[in-house]
This record gives C-alpha cells, structure tokens and sequence, in this order.
DNA sequence: CGGTCCATAGAGCGATCACTACAGGGAGCA
DNA sequence: TGCTCCCTGTAGTGATCGCTCTATGGACCG
C-alpha cells in the first residue's frame, strides 16, 4: 500500500511533478478530505472543493479523472499519511515484557494519530456503510488498507506469541487482531459523539480487553 | 424513546392515521431507508424514492416537511421496530447464573434483529461520521436513542452487579455498557465487509471480552 | 345530488450538479 | 523574440436536485 501516480502523471509517463503542480494537487486533496469529514461521499461536491482549495474546477479534472477517482486518491493519501508515521508492527519492540506493556506501545502512538488526521478511516466507514451497486473506487482501497493492518497485526501477534503454549491455536493472532481493530473502529466512532474522552482511556480499555482474551482463551 | 406523530399528523392533531394513509407513509419510509443504505445520506434523493415507493413527489411532502425530516423519521422507525423485539433490558433473567450467560441470552437476540433491520443503526452510523455545521435532525434522534440504550445497559449491569464488591466502583456497569456499545458498532461495521460471518462468533467474542474485563478490574 | 377533506398526480420552478471546451498566462528553451 | 508545455481561468453544457404549485379522483357526509 504506497502511493501511486496520480491519473495526470499515469499518463505522462512521470512519477514526479513539479513543485507547483504538487502543491495544488495537494491542496486539492486536503480540500476534498475536509469536505468529504464534514458532508458526506455524496455530499462532497466539486463546487465546494473549488472553493475551499481557491483552484479552479479545471485544475481538479485536471490532476483527477473525475470525482469518483479524486476521493479515492483522497483515501490513499490520508492512509499512507497515517502509515508513515506508525512504529514499525513487524516484531514487537525488544524491551517490552508483557504484551500488554509491547500493545500499549504502540495503540498510543497509532492511536494519537488516529485522532489527528482520521480521514481515510472516516471516509472509509463511509464507504463501508454504504451497499450501493457500483461500488466507489475508494472503497477497495480502503479494504486493502484495512487488510494490509490486519495481516500486519497478525504477524506482529504471531511473532510475539511464538513458542506460547497457546500458539497451537494457529487463528488466535488472526482474532487477536480483528479484536484490535473492532475496538478501534467502535471506539473511533464513540469518538465522534463524545470527543472529550482520552485517548488513553480508550487505549486502556483495548489493552485491558486485550490481555483479557490472552489470558481466557 | 417511542414513536411520536408526524409532521402531517401533528397539524391535524390526531395521531392517528387512516389505513390507507398508514400504508403509504410506511412504504415511503421503507423506500427512504433502503435507499440511504445504498446511497447514504445526501444520496438520497426524493426523485429516488418516489421511484422506489411508487408513490409521487406530492406524496412525499404531505407526509413529511421536508427531506431532513424524512430521513429523521426513518431513524426513528427503524429504532421503534428494532427496540419492540428486543428483551426487557431492566433486570437480569432470573434463570441465569453467570454474567456471561445472561448477557449471551440477550445479545443473541439483538445481534440476531441487528442482521435482519440494521437501518437505523447504518444511517446513524453515517451521521455520527460526518461533522457538517448545521446537523441533520436525524442525527439528534440517534444519539437518544443510544444514550437510551446505554442507560438500560448501564442500569442492567448495575442490578447485576449489586452485592458485589466490584459494585463500589460505581462508573464499571456505565464502562461495561460503553463496551458492549463499542464492540456492537466494530462488529457491526466489520459485518459489512465479511458478510459471512457467523453472528453467534461474534457474541462469543462480546461475551468473552466482557467477561474477561469483569474479571481484570 | 353537492360539499368537504384526504391523498395522489404531474408540471414546473430556480439552483446546483458533474463535467467539458477552450482560451490564456507564465516558465523554460531556442 | 517565438515555440512549447503545464496549469489556470471562465463560460457553459444537459441533467438532476429539493421543493412548490394547482388540479383531480375518491371516500364520506348531508
């Protein structure tokens, strides 16, 4: 899951654009994310998008195929924001102890993140939520996003319970995982209603679930 | 949190409708609520649901003032059916022994109910998801109605609990409602990509994780 | 039969939708 | 200076949006 070449440079050939074509492409994207947090798939029009990014609506068909393929790009660039800054999952960190002092680790930092530039999951619940015929572009890539965590997850649950008596049960790294994310998708959205809670609370309560699987299972 | 007349009633001041009356009304809100599923919320259009409902325009806005009220009221209508089928929240089975059991008992009946009419709960989860400055009205009724929902389980944990010694930590049956709150809406959400799964593994998985915080705290 | 009210039928309003066409400006190179 | 290419600016397309308007069919009451 990295970031491809826009539809604009796909066909030029290039992977690289100039600093000024960049930048607007940039802040078109950051425009259109805005928009779509705050109206909806639906409800992100190009009109508005046009005026919150100050370009022009050729700018937009320009740098984008249409607007279908401009939110897709929308959730691939928040996602690959997010993933860039996350700590590595391949092997848990080597002074952690417990899996729960390893997971606090780092659901702090994924977490924190989490609540500064959610875009991509927003708009990807969005689009999951959503049953329609033709699916949005964005969609899929929201799932291989999701898919790409899971399995890294998996792994990092797989190495770090490797040599446990439990690891005979060869699908608990995989339910392990899910688990993480069911309670961060849940707890993202009590998020939004009641956006006073800590951060930290909600990282507790996923390790302290966490552990307690571990240990009943 | 019960179903109150609609705007055409109110001005006439009878909250009773004719047969015929009733009939149509229902099937406009059916058509509006398969329709934000498919389509979410600005999605829906009422060119869209007079198609579906086989009924006109003109109809549409005799039953209900404008756009935002309808998909309010279909909130509400698919809150009122899905709260009419499930058990009485207000004390445990007298049958039931363990805290896992009583809360399996009464999950497998509202998960079961949440795969079949989910509507409300997919629309509200669009809503909670989308922070526009004027908020749709049917935003407004489904945070009642989880605050509602929170208060019963909050108050069934409560009564479950009394007598216990964990009982002084007055905010754990509040905690344990916002857990099985939260795990509701990540499995929910999770449901929609993996049709497949089996509801009863995922109140296995509540069920676990519930008993397992009662037993770390 | 005429009067009343409920619900439906359908035309049509101005505004906005996604998207296109095309001209033009500015930086680089000659 | 002139040519080229990338990106921007503006005007406009037909379609559809939410919603209003008026007319009408049918049930009930006299």
């Amino acid at each position: 899951m990295t970031t491809q070449a826009s539809d604009r440079a796909d066909q030029a050939g290039k992977g690289v654009l100039g600093e000024q074509s960049e930048a607007s492409r940039t802040r078109i994207l950051r425009a259109a994310a805005q928009i779509a947090a705050e109206c909806g798939y639906e409800g992100t029009t190009i009109s508005k998008v046009t005026k919150r990014s100050g370009l022009p609506v050729s700018s937009v068909y320009w740098f984008f195929r249409d607007k279908d393929h401009l939110l897709a790009e929308v959730v691939r660039h928040s996602f690959d924001e997010w993933i860039a800054v996350q700590p590595t999952w391949d092997r848990p960190r080597p002074g952690a102890r417990s899996i729960g002092e390893a997971l606090r680790t780092i659901l702090s930092r994924s977490t924190a993140s989490l609540a500064s530039a959610p875009d991509f999951l927003r708009i990807g619940h969005m689009l999951l939520l959503e049953k329609r015929a033709e699916e949005p572009a964005g969609r899929g890539i929201f799932m291989q996003a999701r898919r790409d965590v899971e399995k890294a997850l998996t792994a990092w649950f797989g190495v770090f319970l490797a040599g446990d008596a439990r690891a005979e049960r060869s699908d608990l790294p995989r339910d392990l995982a899910r688990i993480v994310i069911a309670a961060t998708d849940g707890l993202f959205l009590a998020h939004q209603i009641d956006q006073a809670g800590d951060p930290r609370d909600f990282v507790d309560m996923v390790v302290t679930i966490v552990e307690a699987a571990v240990e009943v299972v």
